[in-house]
DNA sequence: AAGAATTTCCGAACCGTTTCGGGGTGCTAA
DNA sequence: TTAGCACCCCGAAACGGTTCGGAAATTCTT
């Protein structure tokens, strides 16, 4: 049904093989035959048998996400968002981008070991990295390109993409200390993430730097949902010292902090000044949250860097060119005011 | 690294071809060979080559479905729940399930083309069936085996799984009628689509049966969200003969109403009873809707019989076998009492 | 003008699997 | 005895590409 290789070869009286280099760009095929194959190719309405071709060279043009078996279904919407992006990035780029739902009780290293001795798929894309990751120990043991979003410590010796979470923590604590707050709390995602722990150092080193202490009751890691924001400002607002300025982790914990310090009577910024660390998830925006100063940065811009790491990680590029950072924007939208006498 | 035939075969004395018999269960093949073949294959970790099979035999194993490209953010939620339930029902039948997202201007048509050229997939999964859709037409003069989720036609030529929509349609009516009410509103799903339209006509073969005239006014076709259920309710009961009853086509447009309702300062079931028909998905409960009779069909229901669906039609089965209506509950919990004097 | 180098091409092998056609046992029936 | 039949097995070709090693034709050296 399909044109072959040997159609086109037919077509235009070369060797299958050449019509093969040819089509590959391959430098000892002249410029006017590489002109008449492809001609031929398009009229023929060619397209290589990603089969074929992955039994012959290993490579197949074809990568994929493996979805951790969880069931949290707040975060659905970033993933088919992350599909959807992914899928467009990798398109642009010639490849093919599926995802593989993990069943609930699996092994994620074993789906992505049924994925490679398949012998189908090119490379992975990784997403919620651990300390340690048990998958990047065994793609790496079985020598399968991957990228990671984000990254599971400071210095890793895989390819990722993520943003300086280090200098998020701190640009946020700033753009309050510069508005003269000395008490600031900090609602954090989970203490296990890399991300997580950055943001906190980030947090540390902008108070040390203006000479402030620690005061470790003024930070919280938890789950970045709505309750958890709001559990935990009560928990600092009714301290005995209470923090003059709050900074939330995203959008949800942000959307708790407001609802608690409006349960408490508390005015933002009058009362209490609020930054907010965004990810820009659209759907998150619905939430019709008070416009709120801090530092964004777009989920949706790491899925070409991401595409481009594993790229380049299939073509055997070099670690340092696999491993980069994204920025971030600082907006000041009124919710910081000086701290109350 | 990974064991292939050859390997097995060295390792059992046996050949290639035998090896290759025995593991895919052939009729000449002697059943101690075959104990003998699968331990080997255990020992070595055998996994077959999903290319190569492919290349050689046509089929790969691999199945898939084509995201369409949209951007209504509330589905997302359902779309990861059925990934999640295809990729297993798949896996348990010794499948691959994967799923692609179409680009945002892409032609959805064209994608299944690429995915089909490339050589990769057996057959696919569709979602929301259109009348005279063109993948089912593509599919077919391609020759790749598909199955819908629901269906475009009443009695479409090609295999889907759906419920007897119908069925459900008249059922919600019927509760209503033997609690006496006359006067019967539906908010249902946009006209054009298979199960709406059934769904309909359940509601007038119940109103028929029961010697009850057609009023078109007591009809709202439209998206199924809240404010098409609010909005549609405000309409009606502002009519001239407001309904004693509705019919919610989903849970969203059942907010909708009760929102509508309780604005109105009518109370339900005392001023008017309300039915919905549910699709269970995983969330909608969150949204602490009273509880309301009518009938229930758990999507998650559908991912095993789709699979089987899909799976028989690679496999050749007769489209007879292939076409398989799912059932639904009927679930009284007192939303329902007799239309006021 | 002979040799070297360059450019452009091709045959053949290979990737891992399935499948077609045939072949060698050993047993039963004529 | 021999034809017929199960039963179990194998070699070889095929699927559609890539790639290695060589080879012909052309150009450049000297």
């Amino acid at each position: 049904m399909s044109a072959t290789l040997k159609d086109i070869a037919a077509s235009t009286g070369l060797s299958v093989t050449q019509v093969s280099r040819a089509l590959n760009d391959h430098d000892d095929v002249s410029a006017e035959t590489k002109i008449r194959v492809r001609e031929a190719a398009n009229a023929l309405n060619y397209r290589p048998n990603l089969s074929a071709r992955k039994l012959a060279s290993g490579r197949s043009g074809i990568v994929g996400l493996v979805l951790p078996p969880q069931d949290r279904t707040p975060r659905d919407s970033m993933f088919v968002q992350m599909v959807r992006g992914l899928s467009s990035a990798f398109s642009r780029r010639g490849r093919l981008f599926v995802l593989h739902a993990a069943e609930e009780g699996e092994d994620v290293v074993a789906v992505h070991r049924r994925l490679i001795d398949g012998g189908s798929l090119d490379g992975f894309v990784l997403i919620e990295p651990e300390e340690n990751d048990p998958r990047v120990a065994y793609l790496r043991r079985r020598g399968v390109p991957m990228v990671m979003h984000g990254r599971g410590t400071a210095k890793p010796d895989y390819p990722f993409y993520d943003i300086d979470n280090i200098a998020v923590g701190r640009e946020l604590t700033a753009m309050l200390l510069r508005a003269g707050h000395r008490r600031i709390g900090f609602v954090n995602g989970i203490a296990a993430t890399c991300y997580a722990a950055h943001r906190r150092t980030g947090w540390e080193m902008a108070l040390r730097e203006a000479g402030l202490g620690i005061d470790p009751d003024l930070h919280e890691h938890g789950q970045m949902t709505e309750s958890v924001g709001a559990l935990a400002t009560l928990r600092m607002m009714n301290g005995e010292a209470a923090p003059t300025a709050l900074i939330a982790g995203n959008m949800l914990i942000a959307k708790g902090i407001y609802n608690a310090l409006s349960m408490l009577g508390l005015k933002v910024p009058g009362d209490v000044s609020v930054v907010v660390h965004d990810d820009m998830l659209p759907g998150e925006d619905l939430m019709s949250l008070p416009a709120s100063s801090g530092t964004r940065s777009a989920l949706a811009l790491s899925w070409e860097p991401l595409a481009q790491g594993l790229i380049g990680a299939i073509e055997g590029k070099p670690l340092a060119e696999l491993q980069q950072l994204g920025g971030f924007e600082i907006v000041e939208a009124g919710s910081i005011a000086p701290p109350n006498s």
